[in-house]
RNA sequence: GGGCUUGUAGCUCAGGUGGUUAGAGCGCUACACUGAUAAUGUAGAGGUCCGUGGUUCGAGUCCACGCAGGCCCA
């Protein structure tokens, strides 16, 4: 039985290696298997969409939900992960567009909807093999043989079940949304089409700046500005900013000369009124005079303005209260207009959502059925309720002759009408960019569509106080970005009118009067059968009954008073095809009813903080209102991948990674490695090919290397690792230190990782690795595991060694799942790569009793303490291998030299000193200095620490003993005496007068430098051993090869060097002769500072 | 325009509740080590802690206002 050496370690390979050994042994399947289904721990995935290639940022927020999977399996649960797809939607059906070149508006002409959605239902999974295979390849454990598809007929049958529910608790209702429509075209327009170029263009209109007289005033305005003057009959308010500043101007109307009163932000009084003119006699002015007097009467903040009541501009329609007055706007700027802006609900997206949010209904008339419409329909032209324009079109789309003289566009006429009357402050021509319809080359409206909600704000409290029992990683992503959006939330539009997607299952009447709303395929049938006999329907759905569209649009159901309904056209919004995958994915409740059950709500998920508007919010939405629950308990929204320049990545810039070809070059735990440990998850990634060559060389080639060690002479001693172990207490020093090291770090990363910080567990175990393990364990003990016999000494060095190996393979291996496999198996020298995996053993749980802080902070003290030396020793050009007599160190406490004392053989050893010796309070030579201790005396004496800290400064060395002695000193300050307690100073040696010294956190070192002869002699020993060392080497001799030195006898101090430490070289060197010769034939020049040392080694 | 977030060495990042010499790794320079060796160690240089104001005896840390980058929303 072997450990397994390799020589080059090469990460991709592994990765490829340790892959394969996965798929033959079924390792994922039997991590389940291993576990019990009492002991669950529910995750979720978010689907993705196949549609386009994955790229590096799927790699980190996959590697984000495989650590916490995997983690958890280590802890004993049984972690279930089904895979999923998000298949409809816009983005698939935009893609078959182009692909096909095809419109919008070709699909039902050029193409069947069943031909087009049967063309995305392929181009959904187009890229699904390279999903399949990253998710392989970077070691993502998720079930991919039964995943959960949203197109699929009963993901979609769970759909209906959750928005009939909606609907039997009333909070699935019909509405209106204010979107793009162009009444030319009878269609509306998604914002994708409006940025299409070429949509929005330069337009001159007819703007009006109206006067709106304040209710119960003689003539006060709030005057407010607008581009589409046709929209004035339907204003319902007026939205102020409510910190802007305005004013009131004292003024005459420049078109009636009639005295006003006009209020207005103080912004733009400028653009309303020439400088020159303020302060003229109102009493000289007379009409038609060129300067308008004017001057400022009084002022207001926004919100002070904030409930004011005004007269109705045109009031064809009446309106009273709750309308017509001022609202605040959060979208109010003084850029332009006049700082007052007219709201009309039916015009306009922010008009709508402040009137919504102000409860203020807008202008609407009833239509022939009786059902409300704006007062404009939908071929562009005002009802007959707006008396003076009915008929008329409120932009040109009757085409006709613009160039006529006789043609006044409709902004036109309502401009004169309220120059008339007194209402227009200013009418004048404005070139704005506005936006077209595409088709029609006419401008668009801004107009009611109907559209489903599901009444989110009827839930707002409960979503808010739900979401503060979810654990966010970060934080403020939950508290913040999530928060804020539930606080201000408006009800969800559920409606989309596209082609590829879940259908509304509503069925109407013609009138609207009767409804109703499908919860499942059965119904739909029993429906269908009652059409049938009403004579509607021919025949009953097949079994495999699609029910996408067109399908769904040829079933026409009858009303409880025997009408036809027909479906209502729109999709649902495609978030809530995601939102609803803990249901849909079991086909809840039309089966799985108890793995729903378990499964519901999830532990943990993780997406991109993207998706907080997104799936987060749909998962939380959904099962707060239909479930009382929240969705998942905690969730780490990660940030952004960058390029290494802080830049977005995108095709178009060329700067995008390829996952395949990184995880290809550097192996997946290089890869995963470097995303988790370089910053946390949710901070935005700046990737770095760099950053990944340093992780592989520092932490995985460091690893490996102290492995390699392990495994070198482990193999040439037969080390057994199922050995009895030896008892901690018969171990050394440093054996203990690194199984205490090792267990405050198990305790350190289990703590991370149950944090739901992965960064956290990298760091801790990255730096246990290089610090701990490879610089000063391994370094420190390298002598044990090549010199002699396999006692127990040796046996406990490689088992310590190997239990912090092997434990490192557990505590690394949810975040480089595939080397710390391959580390895991080759210490069980498991050459074969049996059965078995690190994945499926348990968390190391951390042996307290194995934790001695104690010896850990000995140890600091050993590592500052050799630091030290060794800055001395580079300072005085010593080299290491030189032996010196002796340090001195001033200690102060019986406790610290205790301290030092136990751990004295390490620090000589490792600095190459003969002695340590202690200089105590009571020898008199240490100078010491006294600091304050801010942080205890600034409490107590606040503003005088700048005068005590500088007294404490000062004591002298009597003044410190004295202090020493008796515990207290009285400090005279500012006229009041303070007596200085035990630990308000700190007092430190800092110097041993005709020593040199360093000093670093509080321990000072001096060091002898002077060389005597036997230490010289030592020194060229050691030199000697090296060289011999170096020649063995050169030879290719083997480790346990024995060698025979013979030495020309020139020079005598060489000579007697070699002699006295003859002992010592033979037994590092493996020499079993050494002999000093008169003469020698063959031989080879050795140097050793000025010496030039002939000699011949050879093999015995 | 609003919300959230980031800003510390050339680069990537640490820096509980404010406490007096601001740290690490990489990179750079020098030296050492040479049976872990395509490894390793030690030391050195390198900081207006984004800016301005404030609170405080004391601010990288707390507050306010800005600036710059990022994300989401409008």
């Amino acid at each position: 039985m072997k450990y397994r050496e390799n020589k080059n370690l090469n990460l991709a390979q592994v990765g490829q290696d340790i892959l394969s050994h996965w798929k033959n042994k079924h390792i994922f399947e039997a991590s389940l298997d291993n576990r019990s289904g009492d002991n669950t721990y529910t995750f979720y995935e978010g689907p993705p969409s196949a549609n386009g290639t994955p790229g590096i940022h799927h790699v980190i927020s996959r590697a984000v939900k495989d650590i916490f999977c995997r983690y958890k399996t280590l802890k004993g649960y049984k972690v279930e992960r089904k895979g999923g797809w998000d298949t409809h939607g816009l983005p698939v059906e935009l893609q078959v567009e182009k692909q096909l070149g095809i419109t919008k508006e070709d699909i039902g002409a050029k193409i069947s909807v069943a031909e087009y959605n049967n063309e995305c239902r392929k181009a959904v999974m187009r890229f699904k093999g390279e999903w399949d295979d990253l998710t392989e390849k970077m070691g993502y454990w998720v079930d991919l043989k039964d995943p959960y598809i949203t197109f699929d007929r009963k993901y979609m049958e769970s759909l209906w079940f959750l928005l009939k529910k909606f609907y039997d608790k009333g909070l699935l209702y019909k509405g209106y949304t204010i979107q793009p429509f162009s009444p030319a075209a009878g269609t509306g327009l998604s914002s994708h089409e409006l940025n299409q170029p070429g949509a929005y263009r330069d337009v001159k209109d007819t703007s009006i700046v109206a006067q709106f007289k304040i209710k119960g005033t003689e003539n006060d305005y709030f005057l407010a500005w607008t581009t589409t003057p046709w929209t004035l009959p339907a204003n319902n308010s007026l939205a102020v900013g409510e910190y802007i500043d305005y004013v009131k101007v004292r003024t005459f109307n420049p078109y009636t000369f009639a005295p006003v009163h006009v209020i207005l932000a103080k912004d733009r009084v400028s653009a309303f009124f020439n400088p020159a003119s303020e302060d003229l006699s109102f009493e000289q002015y007379q009409p038609e005079d060129k300067n308008i007097p004017w001057s400022q009467v009084a002022s207001y903040k926004g919100g002070e303005l904030v409930g004011m009541e005004y007269e109705q501009l045109l009031p064809y329609v009446p309106l009273s209260s709750p309308a017509l007055k001022v609202i605040i706007g959060d979208f109010v700027s003084t850029e332009d207009g006049t700082g007052i802006v007219h709201i009309a609900k039916t015009f306009g997206a922010d008009d709508y959502r402040a009137s919504v949010k102000n409860n203020i209904p807008g202008v609407l008339v009833k239509d022939e059925s009786g059902n409300e419409m704006p007062i404009v329909d939908k071929q562009g032209r005002f009802v007959k309720e707006i008396t003076d324009f009915a008929g008329l079109y409120v932009k040109n789309y009757g085409d006709e002759d613009e160039n006529s003289p006789d043609y006044k566009p409709t902004d036109v006429l309502i401009a004169i009408k309220l120059k008339e009357e007194n209402k227009a402050f200013r009418v004048e021509k404005y070139v704005h960019s506005y936006p077209h319809c595409w088709r029609t080359d006419k401008p668009v409206l801004y107009y009611p569509m109907d559209s489903w909600f599901i009444k989110t704000t009827a839930f707002k409290e409960k979503l808010v106080s739900f979401n503060k029992t979810i654990n966010w990683k970060p934080d403020s992503t939950g508290t913040g970005r999530f928060g804020n959006w539930l606080e201000n939330l408006v009800d969800w539009n559920l409606s989309r009118s596209r082609f590829w997607g879940t259908p509304l299952p509503i069925w109407r009447t013609e009138d609207g009067k009767e409804e109703i709303c499908i919860g499942s395929i059965a119904e739909l049938k029993a429906e269908v059968a009652k059409s049938i006999e009403a004579g509607f329907m021919d025949s009953q759905l097949p079994d495999d009954f699609d029910l996408h569209r067109p399908f769904v649009d040829d079933v026409v159901l009858v009303s409880a008073t025997g009408q036809k309904m027909k479906r209502e056209p729109d999709l649902v919004d495609v978030w809530f095809d995601s939102g609803s995958m803990p249901y849909a994915q079991w086909h809840y409740p039309f089966e799985n009813e108890e793995i729903f059950k378990s499964k519901f709500p999830a532990d943990f998920i993780a997406e991109g903080v993207d998706q907080t508007r997104g799936w987060f919010f749909t998962l939380h939405t959904i099962a707060v209102m239909l479930f009382d629950s929240v969705a998942f308990k905690n969730v780490i929204a990660n940030g952004l991948v960058l390029d290494k320049d802080g830049n977005k990545m995108s095709k178009r810039l060329g700067n995008a990674i390829d996952p395949f070809k990184t995880l290809e070059e550097y192996g997946p735990d290089a890869t995963r490695w470097y995303m988790i440990s370089n910053a946390n998850p949710w901070d935005n990634l700046k990737f770095d090919m760099n950053g990944i060559v340093e992780v592989q060389r520092r932490f995985f080639g460091t690893l490996q290397n102290t492995y390699s060690f392990f495994a070198l002479y482990a193999n040439l001693d037969q080390f057994d690792w199922q050995e009895k172990e030896v008892a901690m207490n018969k171990r050394t020093e440093s054996d203990r230190w690194i199984i205490s090291r090792l267990n405050t770090l198990i305790a350190q990363v289990d703590a991370a990782y149950e944090d739901y910080e992965p960064t956290r567990a990298a760091r801790h175990i990255q730096n246990f690795v290089i610090d701990d393990l490879s610089n000063w364990y391994v370094r420190l003990n390298r002598k044990r595991f090549w010199k002699g016999e396999l006692n127990d000494d040796k046996k406990s060095a490689y088992q310590s060694l190997h239990t912090c190996l092997l434990t490192i393979a557990q505590l690394a291996s949810p975040i480089a799942p595939f080397y710390m496999d391959k580390l895991y198996l080759d210490l069980r020298h498991e050459g074969s790569y049996g059965a078995h995996s690190v994945h499926l053993t348990d968390f190391p749980i951390s042996n307290a009793t194995a934790v001695d802080h104690d010896l850990e902070r000995k140890m600091e003290l050993a590592q500052n303490i050799s630091s030290l030396v060794h800055s001395l020793r580079k300072q005085h050009k010593l080299k290491v291998r030189q032996p010196l007599s002796r340090i001195l160190i001033p200690v102060l406490d019986a406790k610290t030299k205790a301290q030092i004392q136990s751990v004295e053989d390490i620090i000589l050893n490792e600095v190459n000193i003969k002695t340590i010796e202690y200089v105590d309070n009571t020898s008199g030579i240490i100078v010491k200095k006294a600091k304050a201790n801010f942080r205890k005396l600034g409490q107590l004496y606040g503003p005088m620490m700048k005068d005590i800290s500088k007294l404490i400064a000062e004591m002298d060395q009597q003044a410190i003993t004295n202090f020493e002695v008796s515990g207290t000193y009285p400090l005279h300050v500012q006229g009041r005496v303070i007596v200085l307690q035990d630990d308000d100073v700190l007092i430190q040696s800092e110097d041993i007068p005709g020593w040199t010294v360093a000093t670093e956190g509080g321990i000072t070192v001096a060091l002898d430098i002077h060389i005597t002869e036997n230490l010289q002699m030592e020194g060229l020993a050691r030199d000697f051993v090296n060289r011999i060392q170096n020649l063995r080497k050169d030879q290719g001799l083997d480790v346990q090869d024995k060698i025979k030195i013979t030495v020309l006898d020139e020079d005598g101090f060489v000579t007697d060097s070699i002699s006295i430490n003859k002992a010592y070289i033979c037994d590092e060197t493996q020499a079993l002769e050494l002999e000093i010769a008169r003469n020698l034939e063959h031989f080879k020049v050795m140097e050793i500072d000025d010496y030039k040392i002939k000699l011949s080694i050879s093999v015995l």
